[in-house]
DNA sequence: ACAGGCATGTAAGTCGTTACATGATTAG
DNA sequence: CTAATCATGTAACGACTTACATGCCTGT
């Protein structure tokens, strides 16, 4: 259950409003691991009934901040420490490549080259965030290290993706 | 459901049973989606009943060989075509890399060594694919094109897990 | 004879998506 | 005053996991 381990994370670092985490979600977070709020409402609720984390603030419009409780954060640290990541795959940008032959050459490449935008695209973005960056504490460099990896793999995707467009071309 | 259009996707190429395409999964495709039998067996009932694939023929131990209906290459093509690959992400290593700030830094280091320990041996696995790979005809060149793929991403991986390892040296 | 791998299926429960539903606050 | 955004929640349905359940065939 790795969506309640990312809530806890990110309770442990600072109070969060359901909102708050959805945002998060849709912007850094979404890239490996994506939430709706109706999941994300739900969880939050399951969290504190179990005592792992508590709301500290209610604000206007009925905002709740909530935070990790010391059991909370204990339970992350176990689930780090003690379970090993799960090897379930989904990507099914890639599982479409497995199946491109189905299609006219020409539909596969135009295929790939929307591929290639995309990741250009996203390249793009991890760019701007690492060029903007800054910050020191443990929270940051972790983030830090993730979007380094986020920089090298979305390079890496745009460089196959031309390549794999050119395997499709009319001369091949 | 992306699960239905992989299922076609194989039965257009040629026909398996449940067994084969559970297989299948849990070496080449499982890399980019993971799918257990139960779900396999479930899902070839609903493509038979739905017209999309048919058993073509019975063997031993009650085995069955399915194969995609034209309704059902049809299908997968028109999914292709017409559909655009959900932005869903789940990458649970990855994840856990947002987290390790609640760890010490050796034991950040230690789990970044094991990744990349572990892509290593991923990426060896697809060189030796690659060395081995022949075939010249349109799934296998698809094939290699997403193999192509796994050797970029991996390698991309195995560099960046062992920069991040770095990063949570006793020095840093 | 028996172990290992082949082969298929069902059931219960959890996780995740999509749609429905409501209302408050702020900026223009 | 009104549109956009903030903000939370529930319900129905579909996807996925884990466990249960059964039996056949082949090689040693």
């Amino acid at each position: 259950m790795s969506l309640r381990h990312a809530l806890l994370g990110m309770l442990a670092e600072a109070p969060h409003s359901g909102w708050d985490l959805t945002k998060r979600f849709e912007r850094s977070l979404g890239n490996v691991w994506t939430a709706s709020h109706s999941q994300i409402y739900t969880q939050l609720g399951k969290l504190e009934a179990e005592g792992l984390a508590e709301v500290v603030a209610t604000f206007p419009r009925g905002r709740k901040d909530y935070r990790a409780t010391e059991a909370g954060r204990a339970e992350v640290v176990r689930w780090l420490r003690e379970t090993e990541p799960s090897g379930t795959q989904r990507n099914e940008a890639m599982l479409r490549v497995f199946l491109l032959w189905l299609l006219e050459p020409g539909e596969a490449r135009a295929y790939l080259e929307r591929e290639a935008a995309t990741h250009a695209e996203q390249l793009a973005f991890y760019e701007d965030l690492a060029a903007a960056w800054q910050g020191d504490d443990p929270p940051q460099r972790a983030f830090r290290v993730a979007l380094e990896a986020g920089l090298r793999i979305e390079r890496a995707y745009v460089e196959w993706a031309r390549w794999a467009a050119a395997q499709y071309d009319d001369a091949s």
